[in-house]
DNA sequence: CGTGAAACATTAGCGGC
DNA sequence: GCCGCTAATGTTTCACG
């Protein structure tokens, strides 16, 4: 995770590896005009470094049946400790634990929650939530969300059409 | 692009290879119980069904030194058409060209912007923007977003921390 | 679905610029 | 330091049972 100096070679490779994670080294090599084993030791560097944080398959959310894409943003209480003891969840919490702490840990377990940033503006988080229909969104937000003691307002936005989408950073 | 069946060892190689895309078929025909053919067979069904979209590497933003994460709410004029003529970007119109059809294309063409959903709710569309740091960011809204014809209103929130983060849909 | 063999890819060691 | 060669090892892929 140390900071590292790219050459302009190490960025064509990123360049490469985030449109096609599963490029043959071989393959890479000969498009940064390189042979193979430098070029392996520099994407190995890279790994090590943490820039490449990993590969993945990248699957279609409408093929699996996951058809509603909502951003969802939400409040937390400010004032006051969540009440101790065992929640409902079944977590036990050490008094001290605060909203927002315990907010992120109901957020890591739940699956239709793809990400969740803390944000500036008139609200303190916001939720990327993939499900399959507006029954099971629904679900999701009474019985998880409004249900979570800390949370004290919800407003989602739904996706009607993602028209660009990529994991790739603007690197070049 | 077909639908397709998935059993329980489709599903089962789906997670792993959204979770780690570069393990070897071996490595998976032997966690999901079954020998190399059988298991590259799936996996080139699911690809060539579309339920895997791709593979890709994942970059660490930060050591790339793009520090900054903005979601930008976007509204659109909705009444008159677009002037016609060449726009600043250089894209000739044809007559009948709508705002969002207009927006969509500069869309396409900003390297920044990483995704863009048309929303539902009080604003249009919704981006997210990747950056090096709030200069950049206010380059990226004045010379572009404010600048681009169709765009009536911005507003911007910035990421804070982002604490889940994963492009594995909830599948199993 | 599994076996086996050919083709292909990865990777460590070493010498050269 | 970083490159490229070679050779051993491991992986992919396909015809066939």
């Amino acid at each position: 995770m140390a900071n590292i100096e790219l050459d302009a070679i190490d960025r064509r490779i990123l360049a490469i590896l985030q449109e096609n994670g599963r490029l043959s080294n071989q393959e890479i090599a000969e498009r940064v005009n390189l042979s193979p084993s430098p070029c392996l030791r520099r994407i190995r560097r890279l790994e090590e470094s943490g820039v490449i944080r990993g590969y993945v398959a990248l699957l279609d959310a409408k093929l699996l049946g996951l058809d509603l894409l909502a951003y969802v943003n939400v409040r937390l209480e400010k004032r006051g400790g969540p009440a101790t003891g065992v929640q409902a969840g079944g977590t036990p919490l050490r008094a001290g634990t605060t909203h927002a702490q315990l907010f992120r840990a109901a957020v890591q377990a739940w699956p239709e929650v793809v990400a969740c940033h803390a944000m500036t503006g008139d609200t303190d988080f916001l939720l990327r939530v993939q499900v399959e229909d507006m029954a099971h969104f629904s679900r999701f937000v009474q019985d998880q969300l409004l249900h979570h003691p800390s949370v004290i307002d919800v407003r989602s936005s739904f996706s009607l059409d993602t028209f660009k989408e990529t994991t790739a950073l603007p690197i070049l």
